[in-house]
DNA sequence: CTGAAAGCGCTAACAA
DNA sequence: TTGTTAGCGCTTTCAG
């Protein structure tokens, strides 16, 4: 259906030798200008594009590198997304993006599906309810490229690209703190997702240096990362449910600050009056929220084309590399007060 | 470096020819029982993958289809290719998303290059700054499957997929007459792309049916599809110098509506106070925004499964497909007002 | 029921 | 400078 027009075709109408022509095509130095100028022309001619996949079985690379991420509907990682592509873009590679909508399952069957489509390395950002990764140890184990961004696997040895997700942890609370709230309430994903740990981290330090005691309590982890909204407001009603409520909260994530801020709207809950709230966002909306939401936002874009020059970095190596690095980047506090 | 294991690897082991595993991996029925749990059994304790890229090679498809949105940041295209990903996932599809940021050049470039890498089928949604579809009918010529959704090019013969964007429009601009509005401005992306058409005739028939007449001085057109705040600031500031200042605005585009609230909150005219606005979008936190945007959703989801279930029925055809179809499906309207 | 051989499109030794 | 040949991993006639 789809009309081929191969090497071999060019050859038998020009009356050369396969070879001959890919050759001339390749543009190497063992070839008349006569020749090449006659094939090139004739290969313009008639449309000739060359078959990658032929090319990929040859060289055993498809040139092309698979991203797992829980949501593109996620201005943090279609951020990160337009940064991996940009690179990845510009070196020929293309890109496979994949979800895994926050679900373990869904990550391994998603991960499996790309290696064994042969995509020459992977970016990976773990989903929140993943807690095993022997399904991407395996293939780190058997030499497949990696790269974690974001949502890190410190098991895995290999390079990572995170936000300074403590700093900005640390800063957004420090805020919250500055701005004379007291009980300060901590919404999070699943305990064991790096960015939670380090957020929570940043948190506590902050309550510490100001004197202020951590309460496990106000702590409160949304295993679905926001991802359903009856989890959010169920785990909100635990902390307005406690005797001494909090006055403040600090969100670490996207999806939880929106919902968040949707659960106060639909309970008529006033912010920041009855309840302030600061926390991650990538949005760019967020100046039209009211109430307004003060946000740590973390540089997506440039995460996302980091992680994907180390990738092909260590694609291209020539030698296996030993030496992994850990590249943290600062995020910037938005102070928005409504 | 990543290790192979392919079927020779395994009929050398097992002492037997490739054709006979391959037979027996591919579960035919001329094969013995015995040889077949011989093979399986090995293949499954070795962990043999097969390669797709040979079969690729083999059947000369690749079981990926490329999608061409303008933009993953936006709620409409990340719904629609969550839509997209889940028919195609099904169906053992790969999905290769690839972004034009609303420019003419790089959907060519990035038509091209998916062609060029063997997607069996194009999901397309053309770029604010395409006139020129001549990159397109080259391919559908070819006879590369192809189907568009959204932002369509009536000159190709081929299945469409679309929301109703006139009765939409209709329905949108006659709530704000219904509101008591007079002086409705529409703002619009550029004046080639299909829904611009149908949203303008809706928001004109609207206004006609309505008693009202069109004034060419209220349609203003953003050529980048509100990508870039200065455009969009610049046609609401002509709306605004206007003598007779339109009391109210039908927005024909996601970006174009929020960039719309953002410029009234920066130039700190009241809304819908001093300007009433209703809009396209698909963005799942408008009910945070204030002020409050009355919207036009579509069903972003099903147009994107819709698409891609059109489109592998044509890949996966046996003969040519000449009967097409333009699916249109219905917008819904989310009245708010602050 | 199994094996040998050809071929998908391309490149790269090796010959000529 | 050009042609011949083999091979990347797999399926599929065609013989046995």
């Amino acid at each position: 259906m789809f009309e081929p027009v191969t090497i071999k075709d060019i050859a038998k109408a020009l009356g050369l030798s396969t070879s001959t022509v890919s050759r001339a095509l390749r543009d190497t130095h063992e070839i008349s200008p006569a020749t090449k100028k006659m094939v090139l022309d004739y290969a313009k001619e008639i449309g000739y594009q060359p078959n990658p996949i032929a090319l990929s079985l040859k060289e055993r690379r498809s040139k092309s590198i698979g991203v797992v991420v829980s949501e593109v509907a996620n201005s943090y990682f279609s951020q990160a997304i337009n940064g991996i592509e940009s690179i990845a873009y510009d070196r020929g590679y293309h890109v496979i993006i994949s979800q895994t909508h926050e679900s373990y399952d869904r990550e391994v069957v998603n991960v499996q599906h790309l290696a064994s489509r042969s995509v020459d390395g992977l970016l990976v950002s773990l989903s929140s309810q993943t807690n095993d990764i022997s399904h991407l140890k395996q293939l780190h184990d058997k030499g497949l490229p990696m790269v974690f961004f974001d949502r890190v696997a410190e098991e895995i040895n290999t390079h990572k690209v995170i936000a300074n997700n403590e700093k900005g942890a640390y800063e957004a609370t420090a805020h919250l703190i500055r701005s004379g709230y007291k009980r300060i309430a901590h919404l999070t994903s699943s305990s064991q997702l790096s960015i939670s740990i380090e957020r929570l981290s940043g948190y506590e330090a902050a309550l510490n240096d100001h004197g202020l005691t951590v309460n496990a309590d106000y702590i409160k982890h949304c295993p679905h990362g926001g991802m359903i909204y009856e989890e959010t407001e169920s785990k909100i009603k635990e902390l307005l449910a406690l005797d001494e409520k909090p006055d403040a909260i600090f969100v670490a994530g996207d999806r939880l600050s929106t919902g968040c801020l949707s659960v106060f709207k639909n309970l008529s809950i006033s912010v920041p009056g009855d309840m302030a709230i600061a926390g991650f966002s990538n949005s760019d909306v967020l100046d039209l929220f009211n109430p307004s939401l003060t946000s740590v936002r973390q540089p997506a874009f440039e995460i996302g084309k980091l992680a994907t020059q180390m990738l092909i970095q260590l694609i291209e190596a020539k030698y296996p590399v030993e030496e992994f690095e850990k590249k943290v980047l600062d995020t910037e506090l938005f102070v928005r007060n409504a």
